[in-house]
DNA sequence: TTGACTACCATAAAATCCCATGTTATCCCA
DNA sequence: TGGGATAACATGGGATTTTATGGTAGTCAA
């Protein structure tokens, strides 16, 4: 499970430690890292190979035409799997440093089977959001279970 | 699972480096590679022995007067085993260099359990049209589903 | 004997590995 | 509960290996 946010640095070989919690989660169940483009936000989303996999499992299932099957695929294409160096740190592909507009500084943010990289002005947007709504709407109602 | 894209060059001989990810991937499950027509599109398709070894399968299930089966086979027969020279490069069929419009640039799309081969131009009306959909449809259920 | 194909060698650029170091968090004992 | 010792973590830099790609020599068949 990912959680917590962390900021980390990027350096100019746009490498950067992943926050050690994230690491033990992915150790511990023995997975490798994929790293992909958000569909629904201006960041990275990290994630384990076996949640990508049943992705592409899932592609299998769509069918090959339809629009769902297309973006999945293309999902696919801008996914990179992930290795660590002997510190925990992982180099950002060019691709996705552009997609998330980063520089020098990452923000770590775990939501639970996934993990986002936000820039940090963009993550401190997303944030000031979300504050706004919790503000105007109040808190979510959670369904926990269903009948 | 093939992953991620990347853009090499087609020399004279029509050989082209096949990404590294790729090919540990293939070497890994001790795979030859397989390249055949995109049935879908104007691309090559680059799989693995095996996983074309269930669209052969797949032929059996169907009704063998059944156009779907008479495409598969017209599919088989468009297909090619591949060998790598020492450096992972291979030779690029010339039916395959026609039917997918290759000239001297190739994208690799790596889609899961395959990979695309396009030119760059239509690699890139590919990509476009797929921001279009998420933009006009959003991501897929299954995306939205996971957290 | 020419032309196409294959196997192998060479090299620059890029990715990866590994050592070093400062900083923060954790532990342990008084 | 405080404070020093220890371990874990984040980060910098250089050495080494891979990768992509150009080229050449050898082989086989027409």
């Amino acid at each position: 499970m990912f959680l917590s946010t962390s900021h980390n640095k990027i350096d100019l070989k746009c490498r950067v430690s992943i926050p050690a919690s994230f690491r033990v989660n992915l150790e511990k169940s023995n997975e490798t890292l994929i790293l992909f483009k958000s569909l629904q936000f201006k960041c990275i989303e990290g994630t384990t190979s076996s949640r990508m996999q049943t992705y592409i499992d899932a592609i299998d299932e769509l069918d090959a035409l339809s629009d769902d099957a297309f973006l999945l695929r293309m999902m696919m294409a801008d996914s990179f799997e992930i290795k660590f160096d002997i510190n925990g740190r992982v180099v950002i592909p060019d691709t996705l440093m552009n997609f998330a507009n980063l520089s020098d500084k990452a923000v770590f943010m775990g939501i639970g089977e996934s993990f986002y990289i936000w820039s940090p002005t963009e993550y401190e947007n997303q944030y000031m959001k979300s504050q706004q709504i919790l503000k105007e709407k109040g808190p979510p109602k959670l369904i926990l279970k269903k009948n």
